[in-house]
RNA sequence: GGCGCGGUAGCCAAGUGGUAAGGCCGGGGACUGCAAAUCCUCUACACGUCGGUUCGAUUCCGACCCGCGCCUCCA
């Protein structure tokens, strides 16, 4: 398998370092509120990257990290009233969830930062002692940028560039720089205790206080996978500053490369352009289910397009996402008849991946394979199916071909004949309109059943007769 | 300003040095009182512009135009 890294810009094969495993560690969500669409974006393309390491029989460890302290929760959870325990866990829980409804494998581990603050300070002091770090006047401990030359390499900053974050792209003082460090470039390994952190605070040889947010990443993921791992992935804007800099803590410790792959997901859009609340285009996974989409069709329309490639998120494209998982449907019906199987076999059946890889789907499994091109395993499905739709099978071919089937949507983590009917609040006015056009229908009085879808349609409903009855459907 | 990405048919989206997957939409047919749904089936003068390299470029190189992202403890 191979897949492009950030750090040498380009394809590169994956093996594990060990032999045995291969370890890779995801930047978990921050635990104050719902995630939105985006973020899942990011979690659902390392699913597929995890299942498909999985039955490419790389043996992956996948750890994907929980961050509960840091400005945001500890503020939100002081508001809420609640202690950061009791709030974080509660966004944690629905995170959780959202991540079931969306079909995700849990994680292998899912570290939280504030049970391993100890590793934290711990890495503080390794630090402190190598003299890559400095307690300033406000008593917060700073990573030392200077003293760790390949600095900016993830991300290709020269020092030029560094001293230009001084300003923002405006032009403006870059207001984040209100600390006491001796260097803008320098961050936070340790932040001193403030009023307005409430009871969050710990002890250590610097006082009371809190690790920085970078530091965390580094602690769990040399703790669950040493201090060289495989792979290390993210969101893009996580490069910088935060993937730096968790290199340069981490590797001014061990002396070692701390990551050997660097994978990172572009944003998506929202109709073409950034997801922002103010713009009104920021969808939480509930929002999407509120309106009736299937948790189905939402992933498929979040891994529609490669993920080194802007998504433009759009209502359109859930709807083209229902339309090409009704198509697989169909032809998956059709198989399942032929092959005397029920729609549960798909999911129970024992799949033998490496033999299924192999079979007819083989170009899908290429593409996944090849920088975990999505699309274009989706596309030659399509187009095998195609072929598949036209052919006179027998009961083995089907089967087989079934077999071969469930492995591909395992990998994508595609599960069909899911979708609900949405759960229609039809008015009382509107169905009594429906069931007098029913009624008229059966008369045959066409004129008479016609004006009554007419005036349904007026109250924002859809008529649709079935064989034996019919739906009403919001317009 | 720094770093980076993209511009492929109405929409979305792969891909290739020898004229280009797939999905959606759309068209036609069957069915239906008519619709819808369903089933069958079909199409497209699509590779931003201008140069260069090449026997040949959409694919490589350069310039330009347009769009977008990151550079903010946002995935």
């Amino acid at each position: 398998m191979r897949l492009f890294d950030t750090m040498t810009r380009a394809v590169q094969p994956l093996q594990s370092a060990d032999g045995r495993k291969y370890r890779l560690y995801c930047c978990g969500p921050t635990v104050y509120g719902p995630a939105h669409i985006g973020n899942f974006r990011t979690f659902l393309v390392n699913d597929i990257l995890r299942r498909v390491l999985e039955v490419a029989d790389l043996n992956p460890l996948y750890v994907r990290n929980i961050t509960d302290v840091e400005d945001n929760t500890i503020r939100q959870s002081l508001e809420a009233g609640l202690s950061l325990e009791a709030f974080t866990s509660q966004w944690t829980n629905y995170f959780h969830e959202d991540c079931n409804t969306l079909n995700m494998l849990t994680p292998h581990e899912e570290p939280k930062a504030t049970q391993h603050i100890e590793e934290q300070i711990n890495l503080v002091g390794k630090l402190m002692e190598k003299g890559h770090a400095y307690q300033a006047a406000d008593g917060s401990v700073y990573f030392k940028v200077d003293s760790y030359p390949p600095y900016g390499r993830l991300s290709r900053l020269d020092q030029r560039e560094l001293r230009s974050q001084v300003s923002t792209s405006g032009g403006a003082p870059n207001l984040a720089d209100n600390y006491d460090r001796s260097s803008v470039a320098d961050f936070a390994l340790w932040k001193s205790r403030k009023p307005e952190d409430g009871d969050n605070w710990w002890e250590s040889s610097w006082g009371q206080g809190r690790p920085g947010w970078h530091l965390e990443c580094s602690a769990m993921s040399m703790k669950y996978l040493g201090d060289s791992f495989d792979l290390h992935s993210g969101g893009e804007d996580l490069c910088f500053p935060h993937h730096e800099n968790e290199i340069a803590q981490t590797e001014a410790v061990t002396g070692k490369t701390f990551a050997h792959h660097w994978f990172h997901t572009i944003h998506l859009l929202v109709d073409g352009k950034k997801m922002s609340k103010s713009a009104g285009n920021y969808f939480t996974l509930r929002d999407l289910l509120e309106e009736g989409w299937s948790p189905m069709v939402i992933r498929y329309a979040l891994i529609s397009a490669h993920y080194r490639q802007q998504l433009n998120f759009t209502k359109n494209g859930l709807h083209a996402a229902q339309s090409a998982l009704q198509k697989m449907e169909k032809s998956v019906l059709r198989l399942l008849d032929i092959a005397e199987r029920r729609k549960q076999d798909l999911e129970e059946l024992p799949l033998d991946f490496p033999a299924l890889m192999k079979g007819s789907f083989s170009g899908s499994w290429k593409a996944l394979e090849e920088d975990l091109n999505v699309p274009e395993a989706t596309g030659a499905m399509f187009s095998r199916l195609k072929e598949i739709d036209r052919s006179d099978l027998s009961m083995e071919q089907a089967d087989t071909i079934l077999l071969e089937i469930a492995a591909l949507l395992y990998a994508l983590g595609l599960k069909l004949f899911t979708a609900q009917p949405k759960p229609a609040d039809v008015p009382e006015e509107v169905k009594l309109l429906a069931e007098q056009r029913w009624k008229a229908k059966n008369e045959k009085d066409w004129a008479a059943a016609d004006t009554l879808r007419d005036r349904i349609k007026a109250e924002g409903w859809a008529v649709k007769d079935t064989r034996d009855g019919y739906e009403l459907e919001a317009l």
